[in-house]
DNA sequence: ATTTAATAAGTGACCACTCACTCATTATTA
DNA sequence: TAATAATGAGTGAGTGGTCACTTATTAAAT
């Protein structure tokens, strides 16, 4: 156990269920002033000290505090994150087909609890990810992934049905995701309560909306 | 010279003619090495190696490593910034009144080569920016002078004629500076060279198409 | 000659990380 | 069952190194 890498530790699952309790404070300390102070800022011994143990078993359980930091982002980008895609596909593909607004909608509306469950870790993502390679192609991949899953499937039959213009995959996924980014998720990282329902609609009308009237 | 602030000195002059040359090479090495490697990543040793001088001599020059940064990034954001929108207003003031489009296509192209020509600068401002709430609120004061500005006046023009929905000035605002800011920033930030021409286009056609069919 | 600029050699603080050791728990022996 | 041995998670005082910043000294400029 002590040899084996953490990558490897949380690729075979991420539910925590087998993750010691001492592993389990570490990483929810680690987070916790990641997310606050930034990687760079934050001490092992902030970690310890938080976390309620000794710094030497902070280095049991983790190698490197660059091990820490792969332990919270890693798992995030490949389980976490695709995760939520797929849920959200299994939920539109059970209701009765919508239109490309709804679709949109509910779309923004789960992405939007999705980013407030994950405050945290997107908070480090977009913190470390200005400095870090690695991090943009380990996202890029996780990018392929959904335009390959049943998301571009559903995305073609909108386009067939002549509701969504005729744009490569990638560029609409770009556009939606970037859209929302720019407009949704400053509004979750500034922390405090939000009104999800109306957040989400503004979004859709902020996104559909484009600059043309449309009289 | 050795008590006085450098917020101070530079908003007198920016044109960095009444810096001395071992104040310039400081600054020059500090701007190559935070758009490297991160502020926090930068010692002040590497500064000194890169500029050729001494490290005593950067700390002659400014007090402390922040105020490097503050050097930095403050002349940025209130002069280079505000004085790049307001050549494209002149700019555009004395072409034939243009449509939207081509008024939003000389916008971008403009934007993008005074992004082309501040890319280091950008880099530092997205780094630091996620952990300096300063940083943010300075921002957001130029926005408002923007806002207030003539350019305020030409959107309003537009709105006037019909060719661009009627939201309150901010959101139009937002939406162009944060749709640019998606598509176009990564492809000026990962260096190496860039069409402008070709770049501003495909940007607008972004902006200006929406999602919804023109058909 | 006097002021200013520049330097090299510090200085203490803090950093990530280590290691010799403790001690509670478990396995083995008698 | 009782005594002993083995185990390994947990500890915290280090360790060497790097950090931002200072200071005593020298060089240059006026």
């Amino acid at each position: 156990m002590a040899n084996k890498n953490f990558t490897t530790l949380f690729s075979e699952s991420l539910d925590q269920s087998d993750l010691s309790a001492k592993q389990q404070a570490v990483l929810r300390a680690s987070l916790e002033l990641f997310s606050q102070k930034g990687f760079d800022r934050t001490s092992t011994r902030d970690i310890a000290d938080r976390a309620a143990v000794s710094e030497g078993t902070v280095y049991k359980q983790f190698k490197t505090k660059d091990g820490i930091l792969k332990a919270i982002l890693e798992p995030f980008i490949h389980q976490v994150l695709p995760k939520a895609v797929t849920e959200f596909i299994v939920d539109m593909s059970q209701s009765t087909t919508p239109t490309i607004d709804e679709f949109l909608e509910i779309a923004v509306k789960n992405r939007m609890q999705f980013a407030l469950d994950n405050r945290q870790q997107l908070r480090i993502l977009l913190q470390e990810i200005t400095r870090d390679a690695n991090l943009v192609s380990l996202i890029s991949k996780e990018a392929v992934n959904i335009i390959n899953s049943p998301l571009g499937n559903f995305i073609r039959k909108y386009q067939e049905d002549g509701q969504l213009v005729d744009w490569p995959l990638q560029r609409i996924i770009q556009y939606i995701f970037g859209t929302v980014l720019t407009y949704l998720l400053p509004k979750v990282l500034a922390g405090g309560e939000l009104d999800i329902d109306k957040a989400s609609k503004e979004t859709v009308e902020f996104v559909m909306g484009g600059l043309k009237p449309t009289k």
